[in-house]
RNA sequence: GCCGAAGUGGCGGAAUGGGUAGACGCGACAGUCUCAAAAACUGUUGGAGGGCAACCUCCGUGUCGGUUCGAGUCCGACCUUCGGCACCA
């Protein structure tokens, strides 16, 4: 009668020695190779729900899996731990945001603890202790030094719930705040900015790293590259400088087509263009597309509507003068803020011009194009007609005969555009790492010196919805002397964007005590860079984008010697309940500490690696977790029972079981190995189930000896350490291993003692399965044939036939192909 | 609308340099144990048809075509679901 497999008490027992021990701490004085393996810090949320175990779990038993094969690994934890729900708390509920924030890091402690995972706690990052936020802070100084970060007035996304900015990223699905689902409108605001479109061309370049394509492809749509040229039309005004307006296209060869100029609301030339008739009712245009929400004005069913300012300026290819509109399709961040309008040959211009009786030139001609009227845009390839000299021409040639005459001339360039604008980092919040930035009326912006970071955040601060950070109501803070001058002056009061604080705690984590600099540059050298990121693809563009530009950026600077923080990106996918995702209002949600409490960590552990593809997630089981339940129960029992031979058993049947025992083991070895380097635990577990039944069978049989056993169960054992490792270590201990199962080295199979001796021949006859013959792998063509055709099975499906040929796939099939 | 991923038993999912479809697990059914139940263990489990039986035949990986000795896997068209982007000129 052997003890039952209590996973609570083991679970506790072994996680309290294994702090004792300091098991886990990790050094850089090591001979072995590194491996950092990274997974995205977790918000201060206050829970860990089972969406963080899923991202957790499994990259620590591949960490676990990396650190047994001889690397030192590095696999740290911290918290992300600045942003508005710790403000809103406050404003809500009374309670400061550091104290919120600090409760809620507690209590995710705690509950990151009962995973039973590798954590080193030494180097835990937190990046609302000034300690963290000082660095930021002083990069913040660094970029701005280096010309990336600057201030400008901006039309901004506005959240009028949250009263704050956003970015462009974090503005969602048409209009609405990424936290709280209100409409978004635009403001002109200062605001801080940090130039990441310089680096645009360079995070194009995914060279050497290796990322989802998925991934890849949604950074590549996000900077939203496109060749195509900019032309100059001319401008003649009288009392107007400007003598040109620029658009930028990507059809130049449609250039002959454009019927009329769209300039965007906000472009610099409508005031000094518009005719006084004109005046007001332009001037009512621009107000009302103010007014709308980003929704309305970025809606694509809004009907594209405009006003004619009342001036005129001329196309250089044909000489031919062109009305001016404005309208709010056409926006001032993109290109040059003006577009030329080729009706025919884009859809927006189109409606466009139907709307307002606009003339539709065909300059492209569609495949059978008789000179009828257009019922849609045609924007596909074609031969170009109306077009001067270029008539004739395909349209694909064109676009770059028109721009070679538009440079030769003068009148235009070939050029790129981008999506991509500079990342807005302002938030009109209190928690947040404060900009350190001083405005002096004398010397104007002057950077606060290093000497004096971190710039604190001031503990009294009040909170009020106010739309204003409480920061600019808190005088202490606000007022303060010029560096420069000494005469009294002003502090910025906005903070900083929280993906600032992430995008370089991973090398924080490399030296998270040292107080003289961001980090030792040794042992960043030592670390970096990440060799296995992984985390949700939620983050794809804006943490992983931002994290690219930031090492781009130290890296110029001369403080690190990289180009990629992470070599290898993994995105897990998301753990549902009842068909849907998990929420609170749905009441769907999966609370991971009552399973430990109930089946244990190990259990939980497993099954969510059991459940699905990593990659592709899935939906959460009551009774399916059982199956893992019933398995690790399977595996307790085994090891503890004891074993002992049949003595009845004679001497070749003991060596032809341990044969096939040692084959068993060795294949198991290589498919565990294989899947996890893959990250593959769905079929790892899968694996390690098979050989824990085939291990029960062995066991009755008792056919192999005791040497024999034990060494499949050590086997077993470690196989089972980085998904189970609580379990592993008690059965370890049981069944007299040397502390801990943990620093054994992982098992390496032989591919001798894998091979097969015995296969599996299909016979089909026509591609029809019709036998099946157990051959030995030595086989030759032949003997294969000759046992083929003799089959009893196949000579029916012959009868009457003539064989035609014969396909053999040696080791695998022979196919009788008969007419 | 554009970009991307995916459609396999009652369910989660295995198997893709084309070669035994359904590994492993859940559920269900039957059995062992028990006064009984739970737990545990053992067996069966894609569908249809046939045989006393070991077994045999046909159909079957979203739909329709194609390539091939052979297709879940490759090609073409389409349908559905999920994720991302969304007036980017």
């Amino acid at each position: 009668m052997t003890i039952k497999y209590n996973p609570q008490q083991i679970e506790k027992k072994w996680q309290e020695r294994w702090e004792k021990d300091r098991l886990y701490e990790v050094k850089e004085d090591d001979t072995r190779p590194k491996f950092y393996a990274l997974t995205m810090f977790p918000y201060t949320s206050g829970d860990l729900h089972i969406g963080h175990w899923y991202a957790m779990a499994p990259s620590d038993v591949h960490a676990r899996f990396k650190r047994m094969q001889g690397y030192n690994v590095l696999h740290p934890m911290g918290f992300d731990a600045f942003g508005l729900p710790a403000e809103n708390a406050a404003i809500k509920r009374g309670i400061h945001p550091f104290k919120w924030t600090m409760q809620n890091i507690e209590n995710m402690r705690r509950q990151l603890r009962s995973i039973g995972a590798i954590y080193d706690w030494s180097r835990e990052v937190v990046t609302c202790l000034p300690e963290y936020y000082k660095w930021t802070e002083w990069f913040f100084l660094k970029l701005y030094e280096a010309g990336l970060a600057y201030r400008g007035k901006a039309p901004v996304n506005w959240c009028p719930r949250c009263q704050t900015v956003l970015a462009n990223e974090q503005v969602v699905s048409g209009g609405f705040c990424e936290r709280c689902g209100a409409a978004v409108t635009r403001r002109d605001l200062e605001q801080w900015f940090f130039r990441i479109t310089k680096y645009a061309d360079e995070l194009l370049n995914f060279d050497g790293i290796d990322w989802p394509e998925r991934i890849r492809i949604m950074q590549t749509n996000w900077i939203g590259k496109s060749h195509g040229t900019e032309i100059s039309f001319t401008l003649d005004h009288p009392g107007v400088e400007e003598k040109e307006i620029r658009v930028f296209t990507t059809r130049p060869d449609t250039t002959f087509g454009v019927t009329f100029m769209v300039l965007a609301p906000e472009h610099p030339l409508v005031p000094v263009l518009t005719s006084p008739e004109k005046k007001a009712e332009v001037e009512e245009y621009i107000a009302k597309s103010r007014r709308l929400s980003e929704i309305e004005r970025l809606s694509t069913e809004k009907e594209k509507d405009g006003v004619f300012i009342g001036a005129y300026c001329l196309n250089r290819l044909n000489g031919e003068k062109v009305p001016i509109w404005i309208a709010d399709y056409v926006l001032l961040s993109y290109g040059t803020g003006a577009v030329m309008g080729v009706p025919a040959h884009d859809e927006r211009d189109f409606a466009f011009a139907k709307k307002y009786n606009l003339p539709i030139r065909v300059v492209v001609a569609p495949p059978g194009w008789q000179g009828e009227e257009l019922e849609e845009a045609y924007v596909e390839p074609g031969i170009m007609v109306n077009s001067g000299q270029f008539n004739g021409l395909p349209s694909e040639q064109g676009m770059e005969a028109v721009s070679v005459f538009l440079e030769e001339k003068g009148w235009g360039k070939r050029t790129v555009s981008y999506r991509i604008r500079d990342w807005l980092i302002s938030r009109q919040r209190y928690w947040g790492a404060p900009i350190p930035m001083i405005y002096c009326e004398k010397c104007g912006i002057v950077p606060v010196p290093e000497e004096d970071l971190p710039v604190l955040l001031p503990e009294d601060a009040e909170f009020r919805p106010t739309g204003e950070s409480p920061l600019k109501y808190h005088e202490q803070f606000v007022n303060t002397t010029c560096p420069r001058c000494g005469a009294p002056a002003k502090r910025e009061t906005d903070t900083m964007d929280t993906f600032m604080c992430s995008s370089w705690y991973f090398l924080r984590y490399t030296s998270p005590h040292c107080d003289n600099a961001p980090f030792d540059a040794d042992k960043v050298k030592y670390w970096m860079p990440v060799d296995l990121y992984t985390g949700g693809a939620e983050h794809a563009v804006m943490h992983l984008l931002y994290s690219r530009f930031f090492i781009k950026a130290l890296r110029d600077m001369g403080l690190v010697d990289f180009d990629e923080p992470f070599k290898r990106l993994f995105n897990q996918g998301i753990i549902i309940a009842e068909k849907q995702k998990m929420s609170k209002s749905r009441g769907n949600v999966i609370t991971p500490d009552e399973y430990v409490a109930e089946l244990g960590a190990d259990t939980v552990r497993a099954y969510l690696m059991f459940l699905a593809p990593w990659e592709q997630g899935g939906e959460w089981n009551d009774s399916s977790i059982s199956g893992i339940s019933r398995w690790l129960n399977r595996v307790w029992h085994l090891v503890l029972e004891g074993y002992r031979q049949d003595e009845k058993v004679n001497l070749d049947t003991t060596k032809k079981a341990e044969r096939e025992l040692s084959r068993f083991t060795h294949q198991t070895i290589k498919r565990v190995t294989e899947d996890l380097e893959r990250l593959h635990f769905n079929t790892m577990i899968s694996s390690l189930m098979e050989f824990t039944n085939y291990l029960g069978k062995v066991k009755e049989s008792a056919a192999v000896t005791s040497p024999a056993w034990e060494e499949a169960i050590n086997i077993l054992l470690r196989l089972l350490a980085p998904t189970a490792p609580h379990l592993a270590e008690e059965l370890w201990e049981r069944t007299g291993g040397e502390y801990s199962i943990h620093n054994q080295r992982w098992p390496e199979w032989d591919a001798e003692l894998a091979r097969a001796e015995e296969i599996t021949l299909v016979v089909q006859v026509n591609g029809k399965l019709r036998d099946r013959i157990t051959v030995p792998v030595s086989i030759t063509e032949d003997e294969a044939k000759q046992l083929a055709l003799q089959s009893q099975r196949v000579k029916p499906h012959l009868d009457g036939k003539e064989l035609a040929k014969i396909i053999y796939v040696p080791g695998r099939l022979i196919n009788l192909v008969a007419r």
